[in-house]
RNA sequence: GGCCCGGUGGUCAAGCGGUUAAGACUCCGCCCUUUCACGGCGGCAACACGGGUUCGAGUCCCGUCCGGGUCACCA
């Protein structure tokens, strides 16, 4: 098949150029993992940070790994997120497609472009058994290499099963340059003819990506560094094609612990997991973004960022070259601060289905509650523990009622349950402050401080030690009827 | 094993030849207080090691050690 010079020149005509375009191609595997999430955040904040386009594609070129409805959790991820694209399969774009499958063609043309130039070639052999561990660690010599273009055309047209292969130079050295890494220079006769187009006519991760970033103009490949090993051949592809390298950005991995990077094996959490686990996405968000990067000047300080604040403040030099070590603990801190900083409003939607998955009464005010839950609580899920008692009384021993910090025991306890059983149920106003000026009278009025009647009332109340909110606030929550009830109850105790 | 890249408290991390080596999380005290939290204040804790270069090195160079990545018709 002749090559057709035009096609390659419409292509080239597509290419937008003039501003900063970034991608990221994640392969649809169905599962976003915190390393993945973090990679299209720096993408997306590079992008934006420079005022230039983001861009989704599809990187799907290994057939036997597709698993279905993946893509769906991509699109749901960043727009969750707020991580939105410009360009991608979805929304389509100037140099669409943006699906890797879809674009077939157009590697096979750029393949044999390279073929044509001795810069790859075609080779025959049996599939390379990764057996490894045969003692020798060279790079194999292909007898394909030495065939020439007439002899290998012959046999492809001949229907011979075929990949391409990249032809590295045997000698010399080529120098690679990465944004946070700097110059890397490795000897070519350690990088082996990798394959460009696999049997099936696909192309590989390496070649695909190299076409597309060019096609798509993308000025800034940001990746995880388990790429940087292979990206010298990627210098000499752009040079057998004469394109212009872009600026790549290899990111340091997220770890699990000093020796095992995030993973779905490990049971390690994915962006979904996170969110059932009553993390908000905000938080989560900010916490990843400061895990391998770090602001600079006078914010270097800063640690609580918006998506905008991290736009305006992204950049390269703050990137870290070392991996980071997830941590849920100040994962989990970073969603408290976000947590406390909603409004009472926004807090009680969120924490609405939390209440209710303890706490079944309509009668309980679920904003109430919410309340006394939300400089409390670190995590969504800290929600039902803590609020089963407005729900139900649990079973509780009379030795709660002693405490010697509020100066109470059983006998003290039962005096003061006495004493505010009627003042409670002479109230006519059940409000906060109603309660709460009342039993403050009664303190003064039986002089005893404060906490010595509050204990045992908020014991009674909660039927536990440790509740959230004070005697007050429980019983303002529980209602009149309920509160005596209950506190009837702790007096038949003692 | 070859090649590549890293190495500041337990963790995330500032630091770019001269600092008492920031800050945050965790942990521990104290204050506040109606329990628990929130908040406030304080504390413990680090430049992997050995050689250079320099008046001076966490910062530059070399070696060692440790860790990671890669060596697929996977991405």
């Amino acid at each position: 098949m002749a090559l057709d010079r035009k096609y390659f020149e419409e292509m080239e005509a597509k290419i937008p150029r003039g501003k900063v375009r970034t991608r990221f191609a994640p392969s649809p595997t169905g599962y976003m993992h915190v390393g993945n999430l973090r990679t299209a955040l720096y993408t997306w904040l590079i992008a934006r940070n420079a005022g230039g386009t983001f861009i989704l594609r599809i990187e799907d070129t290994d057939q036997g790994r597709l698993v279905e409805g993946a893509t769906d959790v991509i699109y749901k991820t960043l727009a969750e997120c707020h991580l939105d694209h410009d360009e991608g399969p979805d929304v389509g774009g100037p140099v669409a497609p943006y699906i890797q499958s879809e674009r077939r063609d157009t590697y096979g043309r750029y393949a044999r472009l390279l073929v044509e130039k001795g810069r790859a070639y075609y080779c025959f052999c049996e599939k390379a058994e990764s057996g490894e561990d045969s003692g020798d660690f060279e790079r194999g010599v292909d007898p394909c290499r030495a065939l020439s273009l007439e002899e290998a055309q012959a046999r492809v047209d001949a229907g011979e099963p075929y990949v391409i292969r990249q032809r590295v130079p045997e000698e010399g050295s080529t120098t690679f340059h990465d944004a946070i890494f700097g110059d890397i220079t490795v000897e070519n006769k350690t990088l082996d003819d990798q394959v460009l187009i696999k049997q099936d006519g696909m192309p590989t991760y390496n070649f695909a990506n190299v076409i597309d970033d060019h096609l798509m103009g993308i000025t800034h490949v940001v990746r995880g560094s388990e790429y940087l090993s292979s990206a010298p051949k990627y210098n000499l592809l752009y040079e057998g094609f004469g394109w212009e390298v872009p600026t790549y950005v290899h990111c340091s991995p997220v770890m699990r612990d000093a020796q095992n990077k995030m993973s779905k094996r490990h049971g390690d959490p994915s962006y979904e997991d996170l969110k059932e686990q009553g993390f908000l996405t905000d938080a989560i968000l900010n916490y990843v973004a400061l895990l391998g990067w770090s602001p600079r000047g006078d914010i270097a300080e800063q640690e609580v960022f918006s998506l905008d604040e991290l736009a305006r403040a992204f950049d390269l030099e703050g990137m870290s070259k070392s991996p980071a070590i997830f941590d849920i603990e100040k994962l989990t801190h970073f969603n408290a601060l976000y947590l406390r900083a909603m409004t009472p409003e926004a807090f009680a939607e969120v924490a609405k289905p939390y209440i209710r998955q303890a706490v079944k009464d309509k009668r309980l005010s679920e904003e109430e509650i919410a309340a006394l839950l939300q400089a409390r609580c670190e995590r969504l899920t800290d929600i039902p523990e803590k609020v089963a008692f407005f729900d139900t009384l649990p079973e509780y021993s009379a030795d709660l009622f002693t405490n010697k910090k509020s100066k109470t025991n059983p006998e003290v306890s039962k005096a003061m349950l006495e004493a505010a059983i009627p003042m409670l149920e002479g109230l006519s106003y059940w409000t906060q402050d109603a309660i709460h000026s009342g039993l403050v009278a009664l303190a003064e009025q039986l002089e005893v401080k404060n906490a010595t009647l509050m204990w045992p009332v908020r014991v009674a109340a909660a039927g536990q030690s440790v509740t959230p909110g004070g005697a007050v606030e429980i019983c303002r929550v529980l209602g009149k009827d309920e509160t005596l009830r209950r506190l009837r109850l702790g007096l038949k105790k003692l």
